[in-house]
DNA sequence: CTAACTACTGAAGTTTATCC
DNA sequence: GGATAAACTTCAGTAGTTAG
């Protein structure tokens, strides 16, 4: 992949040695640093990322971190926040240290193998599960949805077409909220929903997510028309907030709202797993009720636009602890009786 | 595989847009 | 002006995804 480099050659940023600013005294020595600092940062590539690699360098400033730093200030720093913070953690931390050094032009203490060593007995000593989205099962979804429609308001409605269409196109959260109306096109089969390319996505090439037309308890075209209809939305973002007294916003729900908005749901009709839900569950569920329902594990992948099939294996595996399940099949037939 | 990169989570605090 | 539902912002922490 390429570096981030070119951003780091603009215009304002350039040419200050930061040798020569070292001569000064030592608190300048310090504001250059800070300075150095935010360039690379800004050299980043996405908002997330510099963001994250932000929070991870002043992490370790706090703790009384020098920069440039030693492999030994490394290990220390590691060491002192092993037994607290997620070994997952620390790797970013690490990463993002890293890649100060690297940017800056100064060795890299951060990646040394000794260091690396350490992460990994760490990460043996102190592993622990990971946190999870809970899947939604479609039979859920649907208690949802009829809940959703015979409610009949407009933030039901909302909703309503909210949740299908993260669900049956598997969504993630930043992907529902940036849907326009110009991205939907109608076909005679369903809907196809063009994924506009993040900033990042070298390829430009957008992804299209089809969702069929349905007749049965969820049609997430249907749902989607109606809410247009009753918002009475043309163009711009599809999914907008509504204000208490049923003014619909014209600008784009915000990606955060997303999950309330599941969590509400789900409390409607009373879901005992609400705390584990969040709006990877859309596409988790999207995942293993597929997989349950017979389908492919190819077209799983695609509709879910996974490039790998690690993540997908993973979700699919879940959803079929018990059915493929070598115990399972002596046990079965003693279950039975019953 | 690992290292790098990107996005989401959850909690607390804040803002917005009305209605009274 | 105060009250308040609905949504937004912010941030550390951590999960998800991809390049090599």
């Amino acid at each position: 992949m390429a570096t981030p480099e070119p951003a780091d050659n603009g215009a304002e940023n350039n040419d200050a040695h930061p040798a020569s600013a070292l001569h000064s005294a030592v608190t300048a020595v310090d504001a250059v640093l800070a300075a150095q600092h935010r360039a690379v940062l800004a050299a980043a590539t996405a908002d997330n990322t510099r963001r994250a690699y932000r929070s991870a360098v002043n992490h370790y400033l706090a703790w009384g971190g020098v920069l440039p730093a030693d492999e030994a200030a490394i290990i220390r720093y590691l060491l002192t926040y092993a037994p607290t913070l997620n070994p997952r953690t620390l790797a970013l931390r690490l990463t993002a240290l890293s890649q100060w050094h690297v940017h800056l032009g100064f060795p890299n203490p951060a990646s040394t193998p000794t260091v690396r060593k350490t992460l990994t007995g760490i990460a043996r000593t102190h592993g622990r599960p990971k946190k999870r989205a809970k899947a939604l099962p479609i039979e859920d979804l649907e208690r949802i949805v009829v809940q959703l429609v015979s409610a009949g308001t407009l933030k039901a409605t909302r909703d309503n077409a909210l949740l299908q269409i993260g669900f049956f196109g598997g969504l993630r959260r930043s992907e529902l909220v940036a849907i326009e109306v110009g991205h939907i096109g109608w076909t005679p089969e369903g809907i196809e929903i063009m994924l506009p390319r993040s900033k990042t996505d070298q390829l430009g090439e957008g992804i299209i997510k089809a969702i069929p037309y349905s007749d049965g308890p969820c049609c997430p075209a249907a749902a989607l028309r109606a809410w247009l209809d009753a918002a009475d939305i043309m163009a711009g973002p599809v999914f907008r907030s509504i204000s208490k007294w049923g003014t619909v916003a014209s600008a784009a729900l915000g990606v955060g709202s997303v999950n309330t908005i599941l969590e509400d749901c789900a409390t409607l009709v009373k879901l005992d797993y609400v705390l584990d839900l969040s709006s990877h569950s859309l596409r988790r569920g999207m995942a293993t009720s597929a997989h349950r329902a017979g389908a492919d594990f190819r077209d799983i992948k695609k509709q879910g636009g996974w490039r790998h099939d690690g993540t997908v294996h993973g979700y699919i595996e879940e959803a079929s602890r018990f059915e493929d399940n070598a115990a399972g099949s002596l046990l079965r037939k003693r279950v039975k009786p019953a």
